[in-house]
RNA sequence: CCGCCCUUAGCUCAGGCUGGUAGAGCAGUCGACUGUAGAUCGACUUGUCCCCCGUUCAAAUCGGGGAGGGCGGACCA
C-alpha cells in the first residue's frame, strides 16, 4: 500500500481531517505513525461509541500504530460524571466494550494497544507539561475549546476546564501523530494543535468522525432511551427503536437510520464481502440488493426505496453488527454489574 | 469563620406572604391521520413538595434543627 492509498483508507467515512496532506506527508516519511483515540468511561456505551470505533479497524488496516486511551480522569474530571470508585469498574468494562466492537468490526483487538489516563497522567513530565499549559491558557480559551465536549453547567467545575488541557497533552504525551475522535473533540484538538508546538511537542494532524443523528431526530441524547441503539440491545429492541425512528421518505439530512447504515453496516458488510438486502412486497416492486450504501441512498432520495421497507431491514442489519458485542458482555456480567451498581446489580 | 439565597413530576419552574386532598410547559405513553417515523389533532400517566422535630383538627406553606447547592463578606501580620 502506498502513501495515497494508506491515506484514503484512514480518511474515508469521516467529517473532517486537519489536514489530509500532513497525514499522507507522515506516511511518505514513516512506516507507523502513532493515532490515538481516547473514551472517558461515564455511561454506557452505545452505537455512536460503535462507529468512531469501527474506523479503528481502518487505521489498522492502514499500518498506524493504534491506541486507545480509557480516560478514568476525565471521567471524574467532567462534573464526576463517573464517581471516583466506580473508575476502575467502568474502565474494564469500556476496554472489554471496545474490544468487542473491534473483534465485531473485523479487526484485530490485539493489534490495538489500550491505556488508562492514571497509567501516566499523575507523574512527571505529563504533569510539569499541564501545569505549564494551565499557567499558559486563558479560563474563555479552555472553556471554548471544551465547550462541546464537557458537560455545561451554571456552576462549571474547575475539572471541566482542567479536562480541556489534559486531553491535549494526551496527544504528546500518547506519542500520537494523529489524533482521532468526534467532530465534537474539534475545540480542544485545535488547542493542542495551537498549544503542543509551543511546548516543544509536535503538532498533531486530525481526523474527526461525524456525529450521527438521534432516533428521534436531532442529536443522540445520552438521556432519551429511543434515541439510540445500546450495545445491549436485543434484536426486539433494536427492531422497536428502529420501528419508532424519525426517518421522513426521500430526506437524508438528520436521518439516524441512514447515518447508522453509512457508517456502520455497510462499513461493516464491505469487510465481510456481503450485501444488504430488503425484503420488499410485491405490490411496491419486489426485493432489493445493495452493494454499497451510494446506490441505496440514492434509491431513498428519489422515493424509490421507502422507510417503511427500508427499516426491518436496517433493524435486522444493525441488530446484526451489535449482537455479538451484546454477547460479550452478557458471557461477563459482573462487568455491567461492577460499572453500573445502580442498574445491574 | 460570618451573612444571605435556593431545594416541588424525567427536565424547567409556578404555588408558599394569608395552612384545607399539589399545578403548568416540555418530555413520556396510547389512539386518529399518514404504506415508517415526524408534524397535527384527541386522550392519559407521572410526586419522599430535600430530611428530622415541633405548632395545629389540618403543614409544600408556619417555627426550630440538619443536609446539599449557590452567592457574598471577613481573614490576608
Amino acid at each position: 500500500m502506498d502513501a495515497a492509498e494508506r491515506t484514503d483508507l484512514v480518511t474515508r467515512y469521516t467529517e473532517e481531517v486537519v489536514t489530509e496532506a500532513e497525514i499522507e506527508s507522515l506516511f511518505e516519511e514513516r512506516d507507523d505513525p502513532g493515532v490515538y483515540i481516547g473514551y472517558a468511561p461515564t455511561g454506557e456505551m452505545h452505537i455512536g461509541h460503535f462507529t468512531t470505533i469501527r474506523k479503528l479497524a481502518d487505521f489498522v488496516e492502514a499500518g498506524l500504530d493504534v491506541t486507545v486511551l480509557v480516560a478514568d480522569l476525565h471521567a471524574h474530571l467532567d462534573d464526576e460524571k463517573s464517581p471516583f470508585e466506580l473508575l476502575d469498574a467502568r474502565s474494564a468494562y469500556y476496554q472489554a466494550a471496545i474490544e468487542a466492537m473491534i473483534e465485531a468490526a473485523g479487526s484485530d483487538p490485539e493489534a490495538v494497544s489500550f491505556v488508562r489516563g492514571t497509567d501516566y497522567q499523575l507523574e512527571e513530565p505529563y504533569t510539569l507539561d499541564l501545569y505549564r499549559m494551565l499557567a499558559e491558557t486563558t479560563l474563555s480559551r479552555a472553556r471554548r475549546a471544551g465547550s462541546e465536549v464537557v458537560r455545561q453547567s451554571e456552576n462549571p467545575k474547575v475539572g471541566g476546564l482542567v479536562y480541556t488541557l489534559m486531553q491535549s497533552l494526551d496527544v504528546a504525551a500518547l506519542e500520537a501523530d494523529v489524533a482521532y475522535g468526534g467532530i465534537d473533540q474539534r475545540g480542544i484538538y485545535m488547542l493542542a494543535r495551537e498549544q503542543l508546538p509551543e511546548q516543544g511537542h509536535g503538532k498533531p494532524a486530525c481526523v474527526f468522525a461525524p456525529l450521527l443523528s438521534g432516533l428521534s431526530g436531532g442529536k443522540m441524547s445520552a438521556s432519551e432511551a429511543g434515541s439510540k441503539i445500546n450495545l445491549t440491545d436485543d434484536d426486539e429492541t433494536v427492531a422497536e427503536k428502529i420501528e419508532g425512528a424519525y426517518c421522513p421518505a426521500e430526506q437524508v439530512e438528520d436521518n439516524g437510520v441512514l447515518e447508522y447504515l453509512r457508517f456502520l453496516v455497510f462499513p461493516v458488510l464491505a469487510e465481510r464481502g456481503e450485501s444488504f438486502r430488503v425484503d420488499r412486497p410485491e405490490e411496491y416492486g419486489g426485493d432489493l440488493v445493495y452493494d454499497g450504501y451510494d446506490a441505496l441512498e440514492a434509491d431513498f432520495r428519489s422515493g424509490e426505496l421507502h422507510p417503511a421497507d427500508l427499516k426491518p431491514a436496517a433493524a435486522d442489519a444493525i441488530a446484526a453488527v451489535v449482537a455479538p458485542v451484546r454477547e460479550r458482555l452478557l458471557e461477563a456480567p459482573e462487568l455491567l454489574e461492577d460499572a453500573y451498581p445502580g442498574r445491574y446489580a
